[in-house]
DNA sequence: CTAAACTGTCGATTATCCTAAACGCCTTCT
DNA sequence: AGAAGGCGTTTAGGATAATCGACAGTTTAG
């Protein structure tokens, strides 16, 4: 669970495509230092690590949870996101067990009929997508509207909310919300 | 935007009601050591403040990211979504006037060839999205991926990354990133 | 093929950090 | 009152990290 700070600060200045000098040039410390950093034969303080990071830019924060970034998953096929919705209503979430996402982007599909209720949903933050296939009527607060291909929408999520599905054909969507309700 | 190490060191400890000395025994390093830290005399090496922290216990990635964590328009028009790309890449962005938005949603197109360029994007934030028609390449760090429709991506977009449609027909997706770039 | 400019590494010196042991202050107990 | 034990802070000195300058190997230019 513990990081190899070295090989981690090699791996981010590669990432970059700097050279150990460019690098310590930037970051206003000698390429000697950044050597023996990425060989293990030191650890840095905590105030020249991030002097040498101001150099690639990165933060602190950044470079410690960098090896949950660069070990997650980025690429997706179609069958690997994660179905967390019912029968009439599918919702395949990307990058489902990714932690501390920022974000919840799903691909949404929903049946001829199918509604999320007249209880109206209200929750945190902010949400939007953009129609791709089909025709979905679009409720928050007190407006209603029908939207099709190409159409979008964005709102805050505290304002009641409902979709439904008035068309014959199945309704597909991409939509996004933060902060990530799954 | 840089964190306060000693004072974040303090808090920390405070929040699980160490003392300095209690703390220091869990560690196994000097009551000194950390009195000398959280008051910034000295900027502890990454490898005794990760010794510190082993006693709380917690993460260096968890300490350095402790503290990160209505009458707008709803609904857009396809051919009201604004329109912030060039001639080969079109991005049309939701919301786009909407004050202090969480995040961008885009519905993107990528003509035959199109390509962000062989220098690699860098920015703060994540950014997801899922491919809708067409196949693009994406390579984010060392990977690089080809996707088709369905297929998705989710990464953080302080990762090198560029997009690069190899197909000869227009590539489609809906994406997101937070914060807002745009 | 040579020269110049680049790469990463390494030894000796300087600067910084970490430890051990003291200090003063406060609370608790006899 | 006095002793014992808690707290955070401070100082001196040994341990560790950063710099400077030199080194060998590789790539680019002429």
């Amino acid at each position: 669970m513990s990081i190899d700070v070295g090989e981690h600060l090699r791996a981010v200045r590669l990432m970059y495509g700097l050279s150990q000098r460019e690098l310590a040039k930037r970051a206003g410390v000698t390429n000697g230092t950044i050597s023996l950093i990425e060989q293990n034969r030191v650890s840095p303080s905590v105030s020249s690590l991030k002097k040498v990071l101001d150099g690639v830019p990165m933060s602190l924060a950044e470079f410690f949870t960098l090896d949950l970034q660069a070990n997650a998953q980025v690429f997706y096929r179609r069958e690997e996101l994660t179905d967390i919705g019912d029968r009439d209503v599918s919702l395949r979430l990307v990058a489902a067990k990714h932690p501390n996402r920022a974000m919840s982007i799903m691909h949404e599909r929903y049946r001829p009929r199918a509604d999320t209720g007249a209880d109206m949903l209200t929750h945190k933050g902010e949400e939007g997508g953009v129609v791709i296939a089909g025709r979905i009527e679009l409720t928050v607060g007190g407006q209603t509207r029908i939207l099709g291909a190409g159409d979008a929408y964005y709102f805050a999520s505290s304002v009641p909310h409902r979709f439904r599905n008035v068309g014959d054909e199945a309704c597909e969507i991409v939509s996004a919300s933060t902060p990530p309700t799954f």
